[in-house]
Order: C-alpha cells, then structure tokens, then sequence
DNA sequence: TCGATAAATCAAGATATCATGAATTATGGA
DNA sequence: TCCATAATTCATGATATCTTGATTTATCGA
C-alpha cells in the first residue's frame, strides 16, 4: 500500500452508500452477498450501486465473483489489513502502548 | 461516532496533503507537531494547511492547543478507535477469528 | 503601543465527484 | 435462437472539494 492507493481507499469509504456497502459485507463475512441484494438491502438503484461497488474494488477494499447472472461481492480483509497497516505505521512516537486502545477497539465482536 | 461521523473522517483521510499530516502525527506520537513544522515538513502553504487541518479537527481526527503564537497538533487516538470500530463492527458474519490479520496489522511497531 | 510572526478565515475559480437515464454486455432458460 | 434477468458502461448536468491570494485574528517582544 502506497500514498496513493490509500487515498483511494478513504476516498472509496467517504460516501455513505459506499461504507454501508463495506460494513455490510464486513459484517456478512465469508459468504459475501450479491450485487442485487446488497442494492436492495440499502434501497440504492442499480447502476449507481454498480459504479459504487466499482469504486470499492478499484480501491481494494472488496473482491467479487460472478456466479451465473449475478455477482457476488465481499470485503477483502488482505486490503483492508494493508490500508490501516498504512494508516497507523510508525505509530505512536516510539510508544506503542499508547494506541493499545485502537488495536482493542477493533476486536471482532459477534452481533 | 455515527454514519455522518465516518463519512466526514474518511473524507478527511482521502486528501494527500492531510493523509501525510495524519500519518505524521500518529508517527509524532505524544509530542505532537506545530501547525507550522508540518507545513514545512510537507511543503505545503500555510493557508492550504491550515484549511486541511481544519478538516482533520472537525473529523475528531486530531486535536490541538494553542502554545504562545504556534499551535501544536496530535493525533486523536480516542477519535481514531471510534473510527476503526465503526468500521469493522459485527465483522466477519460470526467468525471473528476471521480477521485476527486486521488486528495484528496494526499492532504497533517502533519506527 | 507598535511591529513581526503564527495561524485562521474568506471569496472565487478550477477540478473532481456523484447520481441518473440510456445503452450495452453476460448469462441462463425455453 | 430468442427472451428475460443481472450487472456494467457511458455521457451529462448538478454538486462538492481544493488551492490560492488577500485579509484578519492572536500572540510575543521591544
């Protein structure tokens, strides 16, 4: 990860319908959900869920399949490692207790 | 920290110029840079960062305190958890040990 | 109080982003 | 082959973002 694909990344989280789409499929895990679903889930129209969902994997931040007529998306969590590994590197001044609190705060939780 | 809340930080983040400054400052740690130093590290006007700053504070991303003329800025770790939080919650559909890789990647590493 | 330094604010022009209607591509079933 | 469904691509007008010059505010030292 590069200056530059990590600006794309942010910018791909910095629309509403966008981080929805991310979380949904953070959130949905293994399975991923369709493209279809996941338009109708947000209430999003078709071709502008397409271009977001372009968005999202240009940016690295999902992977898709196809299977038959519909797509499959999910998160892609290598990409996602990769973005806050950028984000937070050489943290903290040379005290890496302090940010203790972030690496906690993103613990997998169930539900 | 709510939708609106995350748009607005990811936003923050999506800009070069203020992607460096956050980088920087996580990299500073506790001590924190002038409004000026880091406008000189990066090579950028001071009004131009003073606008991106700005969008960095309104994003709960970092904080400040003014020091005689100069004001001093750090990253807002409180602020970058609850970021990161949103952003993962309810990960991995049930299998959190799914993304135990986006846990250790940010664990913090000197320099 | 005055001048100098540090930083923030403001208005404006240039650039980038976004959602949408229309058209196109890909796949499966009859 | 033909039709229907799922999804992508494209052009465009509307909106938002970004940098900059100019100005203003805040603080310090003389």
């Amino acid at each position: 990860m590069d200056i530059n694909g990590a600006v794309s990344a942010f910018g791909a989280l910095s629309q509403k319908t966008r981080l929805d789409v991310f979380r949904l499929l953070i959130a949905a895990g293994p399975e991923g959900m369709s493209a279809g679903d996941i338009g109708e889930t947000l209430g999003v129209r078709q071709n502008t869920m397409s271009a977001n969902l372009s968005v999202l994997l240009q940016a690295g931040l999902v992977r898709n399949t196809r299977e038959g007529r519909t797509v499959r998306y999910f998160a892609d969590l290598g990409g996602t490692s990769a973005l806050l590994t950028f984000l937070m590197s050489d943290c903290c001044g040379g005290h890496p207790e302090l940010c203790s609190q972030v690496i906690e705060s993103i613990t997998c939780r169930k539900s």
